[in-house]
DNA sequence: CGCCATCTACGAATTCCTTAGTTGATGATC
DNA sequence: GATCATCAACTAAGGAATTCGTAGATGGCG
């Protein structure tokens, strides 16, 4: 009875997921060093932090010599796409299109970004979609 | 050297917020009844959780004879910038550009929620913004 | 006026998250 | 081959979040 356990990423693991997807693979001594420009974490802190995403089955492992390569195991888009889902759903209403307009709202959307838009929908439209190189993810397994 | 406070609004907490943005005004007992649809949780729990939200300046509440009336001193559209703004940074690199392209991609917005989108920027771009009825928010305190 | 229902306040129990220290194994170096 | 550095595993600690029970106050009703 106490608080269930999160479906969502949470910030440490956030972090390092970030990394894991900049990078592809990562050792915990690579992940640690490049958290210590903006967080200065522990060796053993990452450690810990990747072996329970690694129970909870947010990244596997291979072994290079002593040390344990990471990757991860969810795509940065799955990730986004359960955290936007999340959002609309507790604060828009469940309307991505609500979503939107606020973005045009508060201005965090210019009328070139939304051109943009609906160039990639018409590009979009056929049976392929998925397959542009805006930004380059889709890195899951 | 523990998790630190939440800067976001928890799930309990947004729950409860929820239903204080719909009805402007809620007792306990009126969010515990809200809730008890979807979640079965006890009057002391809401309690519990309004309490904490009380401390933290999310609620505030006026005295109705015996009863507390809570309402919410935190908009809807402060918890959607926040959340987003957020969501942005971690998971988009610090781009509503490309966070609005994934929703593209992901077939969440539309071609025609594409020219609504623009429909409204091209409305409200001169110096009065914020004053459209497209989705009744504003309740802030 | 006394009883009952309802409300708030307080705190307990539990799990989770975050950070980090200690320990034992393992590979490299001399 | 012995020593030293590094790595993973285990342990620990403390605060946050979520849930709910108990107790005291208070207002309504007969």
């Amino acid at each position: 009875m106490a608080r269930p356990t999160s479906p969502q990423l949470t910030d440490a693991e956030q972090r390092i997921m970030t990394v894991l997807w900049e990078r592809g693979e990562a050792s915990v001594r690579d992940i640690t060093d490049a958290l210590s420009a903006e967080h200065g974490l522990a060796y053993t802190t990452v450690l810990t932090t990747i072996r329970i995403m690694t129970d909870k089955g947010y990244v596997g492992y291979r072994k290079s010599g002593r040390a344990h390569i990471y990757a991860a195991l969810l795509s940065r888009d799955g990730a986004r796409n359960q955290a936007l889902g999340s959002l609309v759903r507790t604060l828009f209403g469940g309307s991505a299109q609500s979503l939107a307009q606020h973005l045009v709202r508060a201005e965090k959307l210019t009328l070139d970004d939304i051109e943009a838009l609906r160039a990639a929908v018409l590009e979009g439209d056929g049976t392929d979609r998925a397959s542009r190189d805006e930004d380059p993810d889709g890195e899951a397994r």
